[in-house]
DNA sequence: ATTATCTATAGATCTATAGATAATGC
DNA sequence: ATTATCTATAGATCTATAGATAATGC
């Protein structure tokens, strides 16, 4: 059984981008690590932007994302995506490989700008529908499902970032399951007087 | 009055950063924009390195940054930090010039990885501060200030991200408004009974 | 003397192409 | 024939150093 060379260097691929960002890093490191010659790599992807390209095709493929939530087959609530954020704590390379790449693809002429964007908006859709389907329509302070499906992903980002940087400071799962308690907080009846259902006391 | 050539080339590389990345971004590429050769912008930097590090020193002396609040003078508050990001969306270079320059420094050995770390843990302190001297200790669903503090920074950091890529789907400064209206949504009172103060209606 | 610039250039990389060599599959 | 690899190499960059030239400040 010959080994899957393609998949190999795709892998490696990821981790040296993690690494050195896309930019940053060469076609000659990803070959090293398998074995290759720089040269053997470009035998299978012919340009290093294609070889980018086929990477973050694995992802989708594969659910190497952060985020990949599509294969969990039963229904996905807040709460899988905390134990998602539980479990990348123990994947901190392919977590900056994403994070790194992500931002490089705000640059000028990103060769995975189309990408980023086809997925944050598609992320922004299904998780709007999470959050409805958990929480209603009416969030704490008037927020709306749309309004609070970029903000967890935001806040996904954003404690990436520091927790990156700053490993030992920030608890990553334990921040994202605080900023879940505002948005399941019970909130006070706006006019004072009735509740909407089962409300008060039990 | 001669023109103050160190300036000049700070700010055309904090511009050609943020259209490049560090990494993607030559010294060359910075001289033209300000019509010298390479060789005259490394007269006053002697290194890229260096040129990056006195780029960082200078938000701190400047209030370049995106959150660059030292400067206000008066007291600081949430709505203050609303209003720095409608000015963002004015600033769209300078945003992504941080926002690619802070991802990039969680890259193995960066030279502003320092820079980052101490900017952030800086910046959750005094953001907790403004926090419990608007909000109170207590937080809508157990949060506490130094909860927010984090999640409030990565909130700005991951909205940038989106922005960037689709301005026209995303509306940054009302995003970040929706998360004030959780942070400040008023709870209900946990067993039912007692208010903890003025409560009710009014 | 010091400051501001420039030309020249060494020394590293890096991507990608060309073409050889060997093995495998028909 | 096709697939997997390699050596060789062209052609671009890029950083940083060396050393010249001219202007400015004392």
């Amino acid at each position: 059984m010959p080994r899957n060379r393609r998949e190999e260097i795709l892998l490696a691929a990821l981790d040296v981008f993690g690494e050195r960002g896309y930019q940053g890093a060469s076609i000659a490191a990803v070959a090293e690590r398998v074995g290759l010659s720089q040269q053997g790599v470009l035998h299978y992807f012919p340009s290093k932007d294609r070889l980018l390209a086929e990477v973050l095709r694995l992802r989708d493929e594969r659910g190497l994302d952060v985020i990949a939530l599509g294969n969990s087959g039963g229904t996905i609530t807040l709460d899988t995506i905390s134990a998602i954020i539980d479990y990348n704590r123990e994947r901190r390379g392919i977590v900056q490989s994403f994070t790194v790449l992500s931002a490089e693809s705000v640059l000028d002429d990103h060769p995975a700008a189309d990408f980023f964007r086809d997925r944050y908006r598609e992320s922004r859709e299904w998780m709007a529908d999470i959050v409805r389907a958990e929480c209603g329509p009416d969030l704490p302070g008037g927020v709306t499902p749309e309004q609070a499906a970029p903000l967890l992903l935001a806040v996904m980002d954003g404690l990436q970032q520091q927790w990156l940087l700053q490993p030992d400071e920030i608890d990553m799962p334990g921040l994202f399951r605080a900023f879940l308690a505002l948005l399941r907080a019970n909130v006070a009846p706006p006019g004072g007087r009735e509740g909407d259902g089962g409300a008060s006391p039990e």
